[in-house]
RNA sequence: GGCGCUAUCGUCUAGGGGUUAGGACGUGAGAUUCUCAAUCUUAAAACCCGGGUUCGAUUCCCGGUAGCGCUACCA
């Protein structure tokens, strides 16, 4: 049985990215997927920076790993650096060797392995260096001589490792055929292997949830664990996140479709986010989708996680799942209005549009249900706040079945008169204006449309007497007033 | 190449020895409406292939195929 029952004692999790580039939407699921796990049964959420690669680390990448997760607005309890551990590492890779689970290799860097190749098992260790006696290698290794530590792999035992994965069940490979894995570097550097399972050992990790890319890693890891003289974690692996074409999603490949940045820079939720990341290789099981992060924790479990990778479904033109937008316009719709209006401002500020909260705030229930996008609200709503609508074709002014530019002028010559007078209310605009029309021998459809782009500049706009409340007798006079101008 | 993992509509998924194989997104049609959106109705759309086990397999087993992962002194 996968842990259901997750041990009586709390879980402690991590989320351990390597900070090598800006938070990718795949890192960003495996911290909430652990963050879930440990929210869910009150467990401890650790973070930890595994950053002992460092030609690749920098400190601007650790700073948009921490932006992309308070954008998300999930929190964690510890946090860690795994560069300031390295004594650790290095006594527990001293300890391992001097347990003669572990043996100094050599071969220069790079030297070995350069054909792939060839006869079976040879790739398991580079010859001779797993037989070279302790007094030898003592010797080169006190004249200077260069070595990696490398894990002596049980061989010809037929020895079994084996483990129960809380997503993939029983789990088991020979150990021959795992190689002679790298410890410690020849600058005397961890490896990934040894500063994580060290490190996760002594901060008592319980569960290790992680990509799937770790499942054949993790019989290293147990091998380590036993040479730590440690009782291993459960381990629980999720599966990929992979683009259409099938391939892991990948910065280089992919581009910013991957950045957990993009999705917030075009205005998606975090909530929203969250949600279409889990329902990616998770499911609650009840045919429910959308999800508020409390539904999400407390429906959660590792049972509910899928074996197969999920694809997350961009094209060229639109680099989000339509699924994930469907989900975003959801959650804006469940957001109250004045908390979306405050969402929504600094998209207005960064388009340079002067929008007032005051004014906002009347406009955000008209395009609420109109965008699935934050960002989307501009193009949305731009006409409120600009004095000059930007031009547009005059013959939209027509509507397009049985009018002609004479009865577009008619209409809003009427309304400018109507108008004049009547207050700018929702219900009296739409008595004036449907007065209006049948005035003129109109339907309503026929009529409104020159008023709807006089005033809006476009064909397709929220409601008209909302949004005419909206602008006020002024603008509205002014902008038919030039409506009339162009239909001469 | 070796080893490991996976395989249900286009996509995300539910299900599981006997079902009309369910839901959602997206797509088509229609309804409603002052346009758009929202909403409602509706349609098309899937168990990778081959063997076995079985009265009966999409479901269990084996093989194949395909995809993915690991196979670094990257993480």
């Amino acid at each position: 049985m996968p842990d259901s029952t997750p041990s009586q004692k709390t879980p402690r999790v991590r989320f351990a990215p390597s900070p090598t580039g800006y938070l990718h939407v795949g890192s960003a699921r495996t911290f909430i997927f652990n963050w879930l796990y440990a929210r869910r049964y009150r467990g401890t959420m650790v973070l930890r920076l595994d950053d002992t690669d460092v030609e690749r680390n920098s400190e601007a990448s650790v700073q948009s790993i921490f932006e992309g997760l308070r954008w998300l607005d999930l929190d964690w309890d510890e946090e860690y650096k795994q560069s300031e551990r390295l004594a650790l590492h290095r006594q527990q890779a001293e300890a391992i060797f001097a347990k003669g689970l572990a043996y100094r290799d050599f071969t220069p860097a790079h030297a070995a392995g350069e054909e792939q190749s060839s006869a079976q098992g040879a790739w398991l260790f580079n010859p001779g260096m797993r037989e070279l006696s302790r007094e030898e290698s003592d010797r080169r290794a006190a004249a200077g001589e260069p070595f990696a530590l490398r894990y002596r792999v049980p061989r010809g035992q037929d020895q079994s490792l084996r483990f129960v994965d809380g997503v993939y069940g029983e789990q088991s490979k020979l150990a021959d055929e795992v190689e002679d894995f790298a410890l410690l570097r020849s600058d005397g550097m961890p490896t990934y292997h040894l500063a994580s399972c060290v490190d996760d050992a002594d901060l008592a990790i319980s569960h290790i949830i992680r990509g799937q890319d770790h499942l054949t890693n993790t019989f290293k890891h147990l091998l380590i664990f036993e040479a730590l003289g440690m009782e291993p974690p459960q381990f629980a692996h999720l599966p990929l996140l992979v683009a259409p074409d099938g391939a892991k999603l990948s910065k280089r490949k992919h581009g910013p479709v991957v950045s957990v940045t993009t999705y917030r820079d075009a205005g998606f939720l975090p909530q929203a986010f969250i949600n279409f990341l889990c329902l990616l290789g998770w499911s609650p099981k009840n045919d429910r989708e959308f999800l508020t992060i409390d539904e999400i924790v407390t429906a959660f479990t590792l049972e509910g996680v899928n074996r197969a990778n999920a694809v997350v479904n961009f094209t060229e033109d639109d680099p989000f799942d339509p699924k994930a937008l469907w989900l975003n316009a959801e959650h804006i719709r469940a957001l109250p209005v004045a908390e979306l209006t405050s969402l929504l401002q600094p998209f207005f500020a960064a388009a340079g549009l002067e929008a007032t909260p005051e004014k906002l705030l009347a406009v955000t229930p008209l395009i609420r249900e109109r965008i699935k996008l934050l960002g989307e609200a501009v193009s949305a709503a731009d006409f409120f706040f600009v004095k000059e609508l930007a031009p547009y074709d005059p013959t939209e002014l027509v509507p397009q079945k049985g009018g002609d530019a004479a009865m577009a002028r008619r209409v809003l010559q009427h309304a400018l008169e109507v108008l004049a007078t009547v207050s700018f209310d929702h219900d009296s605009l739409e008595q004036a204006l449907r007065a209006a029309a049948s005035h003129l021998g109109l339907k309503a459809g026929q009529a409104f449309q020159p008023i709807r782009v006089a005033v809006c500049g476009r064909k397709n706009a929220p409601p008209l007497f909302e949004t005419m409340a909206v602008l006020g007798r002024e603008v509205c006079l002014t902008r038919i007033g030039q409506a009339v101008q162009f239909l001469a």
